[in-house]
DNA sequence: CATCCTAACCGGACCACGGTCCAGTTTCAT
DNA sequence: ATGAAACTGGACCGTGGTCCGGTTAGGATG
């Protein structure tokens, strides 16, 4: 798989400050198992963590389960969870590691339209759709595990789907600024609009997926000509 | 102006909870002036806060100054700043009430190409690269004053922008989900994305203008034809 | 297999900050 | 002058996150 080279020649746009994470972060399929290589107890306690907030997440909704609820249940003081996550966020977006890893699997060497054989404006809809999708079915835990504004556009998955989104609208749109049209597209497909849409304006799923489709036709097909230069006023 | 038909017919898509709102919220050009009717003290005591906020913020950045040290500093107790802001968000959108003014008031009645009076699309191109410029302006207060995931998209001044974005481009496109293509324009004028491309990966500005020119152009000019249907795996 | 040594880990006391509450005070219309 | 609505301020609370003295795992060594 030739991802990887293009991974490390894409991925890094931003010189990322070199931190020692607390997790691996799912950065996009890393070490195979899921604990790299921790010490027996830790790992012990790591799988209680996580089994615990996914219980309680279950009970009382992402929203409504504190750090220290989850230390508690799981038998363990606070400390060991921030230890180990690093923050609310870092828990939380570990219990969506499974999903997130299955998804890139999927666009990354799975079967078309998603993965590799279909043309990119295919592999773009399947890609939304199948985000729409993954957004409405754990709507809840994606929002609870929002990051902070500063590290919203850096968090690993997150880049890598945008550069995914980059690589596909690259083969359709060679002459295009792909790096912002990707944003753009990724901004469709955030969990938060999702779930106001949704959930706060009943939208139907349905339509949001339309209108992804309507989005990537508009964004793909050429533009006819060049428009005279902005002059806005202020 | 028939604007007010216009809000109250296409602003309420999302059936809003009735709260009584500590503030006036800058809605779409609220009461003229900058208090509505509030007792002498108090009046005097939010002019304070938002003085010694803004004295504070412009010291120290907006992000390092705690709810705390704006009330002592404005000599006055931690409760009359949430009774007079509600929260965090309160006082710093109040911060922003200006500009936000100045703004609305420039698209929904100033001169073209970002009043009435250019054409639909011309309109749009103006839109986004005032926003983007005022986005690149008040940076760190419009990121300090990013509301929580929920209230994000019902906030009074968003959902401004968004009405006149599907107004615009209703006439530009009339057979389009202009609500959805609406939001996903929007997505591309946020802050925070904003923050992230020109603070963070040190793009200029020139750049994301450009961007949203092209976006603008890709998003309006028609589509050739209906693809088929998408069928995504998932 | 017993011992030892060190790095890693543990837990809960601790802190800061956003937000709430309510008893007391002030304004202002009458 | 007076009553009531509105405002005030600081004590209080919950939660996310930090810190550090004590503990433990587990490889190295004999």
């Amino acid at each position: 798989m030739l991802y990887a080279e293009f991974m490390s020649a894409v991925l890094p746009p931003c010189p990322e400050s070199e931190e020692s994470l607390t997790e691996p972060e799912l950065l996009h399929l890393g070490p195979a198992g899921d604990e790299p290589c921790l010490r027996a107890d830790a790992a012990r306690n790591r799988a209680r963590l996580l089994d615990a907030a996914a219980r309680l997440i279950a009970e009382h909704g992402a929203a409504g389960v504190t750090m220290e609820a989850v230390a508690s249940a799981a038998n363990v003081g606070k400390g060991t969870v921030f230890r180990r996550f690093g923050d609310r966020t870092g828990l939380l977006t570990a219990l969506l590691d499974h999903s997130e890893r299955n998804f890139q699997a999927a666009f990354l060497s799975g079967p078309p339209p998603l993965g590799p054989g279909a043309e990119p404006v295919e592999r773009l809809r399947a890609f939304g759709v199948a985000m729409l999708r993954r957004a409405v079915d754990e709507l809840d835990l994606q929002l609870a595990a929002e990051p902070g504004p500063d590290r919203r556009y850096s968090v690993p998955p997150r880049r890598v789907h945008h550069s995914h989104l980059v690589l596909l609208l690259r083969q359709a749109l060679p002459d295009a600024d792909v790096e912002l049209l990707a944003h753009t597209l990724m901004g469709y497909l955030n969990p938060v609009l999702v779930h106001h849409l949704t959930r706060q304006c009943g939208m139907p799923a349905a339509r949001l997926e339309a209108g992804w489709g309507e989005l990537v036709d508009r964004v793909t097909s050429g533009v006819p000509s060049v428009p005279p230069p902005v002059t806005a006023a202020r």
